[in-house]
DNA sequence: GTCAGGAACTAATGCGCTTTAGCTTGTTGG
DNA sequence: CCAACAAGCTAAAGCGCATTAGTTCCTGAC
């Protein structure tokens, strides 16, 4: 049996035998530290180039480098993950911030918040990440105070500007305006003749639900609008259609809709469709997140559209410069622009 | 300034002190190796627990035991991806069962398969994965020899039955039977009265992609229907859209239409709309792998359900099955489910 | 009573890399 | 001509763990 043996790894052991310096002078080379001459550095490099080396991460991990490698953790339901285009858009975008470094994602979906901080305590007791990125920041969130005991670099992703991270941890925040969009929302819907509007909200214990929330409320009174709503869901299109059906069967029920996620708009729309109303002649709906989703309905949705891989490439990048020693900072996201589309239109007459 | 320092990560060399033994007794103790007592060695494991101490993963893969890691690359342009629910249940199906096992999941997304296997050549040197998942197999994949040379344990998801991996190789395959899919779709449609169905196929690299194509065909033949055709597509909503206007702008429309991904079959649904054809009045329409996507149009789709995170746990329980020395396997995939909903019915007649 | 042999442990080595300390040269100033 | 010093290199230690090679002590067999 000929069978070719599998190639060997070089090391920096290998490069010095065939450069003809000692391993430290390798290591000298490579890493542009002064202490070789430019010529050896050179042909260090060569050489290093033609083996093929790349450095071991685990070597160098245990000589406190760090492991060029950042987590992610999703706390979500299974049930309530695999169809949203935001979570894939914005790993797509982080890890090519992160891969222009040649740094790893590490990446696991857990049920709930107390399992991410398991999660993160192995990850920082096995020495697997040098930093992570937190989604889904929510009222009284325990991962800021672990992470900031663990003394494990963070990037807070759509954070809203309220409970923020313990000073002195190495924790940056970017966080997107809901405030300002929700406004945009309800003055595009109010502009149209809506004066009743209900927002189909996601899951309860997220900061931005509440924000969210809190923000349709504040624009409602600025505009005097007295009949609007927020309804408590999981994100999920069941509950999604659920509470479609459920306001809509009310005595006095609304004429826009504004769903916290794609997926649920378009559950929304079909619930309307069901319940025999025509979008956007009966009703009106807004999605919260734009996709291809929205533009693939009929009518399609009028929805609040970012570019999401730019988000995750924007909060990659803000923590690689927390692992290079930055100050921790907190900036704000793109605005959400809102992008009209056939779902929504003006209302004749509306009993307010 | 008085903030609490960050936690130091305990050691072995902690335990040995905390236990008064030595640190290899404490290894012994915690590997389950022979050489202690059981008294010390339970000693020593409530130590370790007390102190939260987990193996630097680091130190372990430096000292041979692999990184307790595996990767996971998905090739694919950034435009077509992030909305299929396709991808993020698989992935949640694959760390599901490496979580079990306290692995964790090296996770990037590249453009194309050239870029993958530097990915794969790149996590290699690094001695970051200690074995890959490879999605989306091709026709003269050029992974399997390069798997295959770098001795990296793999197990291909949803390769077709055609080009094995070169034996000796730590390769494993869980394979869908496109085929027998393929042929209960032709067969609901035909039995429903369809003579003329068209396939809109995802990207022509794919293996399963050509392997749908042949199945179409075959089943046609085998069911003598003359008016059957595949045409290509990227995946993407935009040219899903495109080519239902496409095929139903022909001199003889087929009736049927079967998509290759969920994300088309919901822009077919809207074209058709725009065209004014009534689904499943007009036209008939499949959706290949089922998502809440296809629940929440009106009306939901027909398609070929599986569990993808079932799937997932699988593929990962193969590969973790190769690390520990079992021998690579060839094993099918639970079938594909047809689910039939509102956007398939009979035709009154059809001029084939 | 001695000696083989096993149980229970400790010491020492190596994995691949970074880093500190040390060791040669050659150069320069006095 | 020698001290002082820098440049360019090598030797060695250490990171945290697994593992191999001892070491000590105790038991049982003869």
């Amino acid at each position: 049996m000929t069978r070719r043996l599998p190639a060997r790894r070089p090391t920096i052991k290998d490069i010095a035998r065939r450069a003809g310096v000692s391993e430290s002078a390798v290591s000298f080379a490579l890493n542009g530290r002064p202490g070789v001459s430019a010529t050896t550095r050179e042909r260090v490099r060569r050489v290093a180039e033609q083996l093929g080396w790349r450095p071991s991460t685990a070597a160098r991990a245990l000589s406190g480098e760090g492991t060029a490698t950042v987590g992610l953790v999703l706390a979500r339901p299974a049930r309530t993950l695999g169809v949203e285009s935001f979570f894939l858009q914005l790993v797509s975008g982080i890890q090519e911030a992160l891969a222009e470094r040649s740094f790893g994602l590490l990446f696991q979906v857990v049920e709930d918040v107390r399992a991410e901080c398991a999660v993160h305590r192995r990850w920082w007791a096995e020495r697997r990440v040098d930093g992570v990125l937190v989604v889904d920041p929510r009222e009284d969130d325990p991962r800021y105070e672990l992470l900031a005991a663990l003394g494990l670099p963070a990037v807070i992703v759509g954070a809203p500007a309220g409970p923020l991270p313990p000073t002195g941890a190495a924790i940056s925040t970017l966080w997107a305006d809901d405030a300002a969009a929700m406004a945009a929302v309800v003055g595009h819907l109010h502009a149209l003749g809506h004066r009743r509007i209900t927002h189909i909200a996601g899951l309860p214990g997220l900061a931005h639900t509440r924000r969210r929330i809190a923000s349709l409320r504040a624009e409602a009174d600025r505009r005097c609008l007295r009949h609007t709503a927020s309804v408590i869901t999981d994100y999920s299109d069941a509950q999604g259609a659920e509470a479609t059906h459920r306001v809509l069967a009310a005595p006095h029920p609304p004429t826009a809709l504004v769903y916290d996620n794609d997926v649920m708009a378009v559950a929304g729309l079909a619930a309307a469709g069901r319940r025999g109303l025509s979008v956007p002649g009966d009703l009106s709906i807004v999605a919260w997140d734009d996709s291809v989703l929205c533009r693939a309905t009929h009518p399609p949705l009028t929805a609040l559209s970012r570019d999401t891989a730019a988000f995750g490439r924007r909060a990659a990048r803000h923590l690689l410069a927390l692992l290079d020693g930055a100050p921790p900072v907190c900036v704000l996201a793109d605005p959400l622009r809102l992008e009209p589309r056939g779902s929504t239109a003006g209302v004749l007459q509306d009993g307010s």
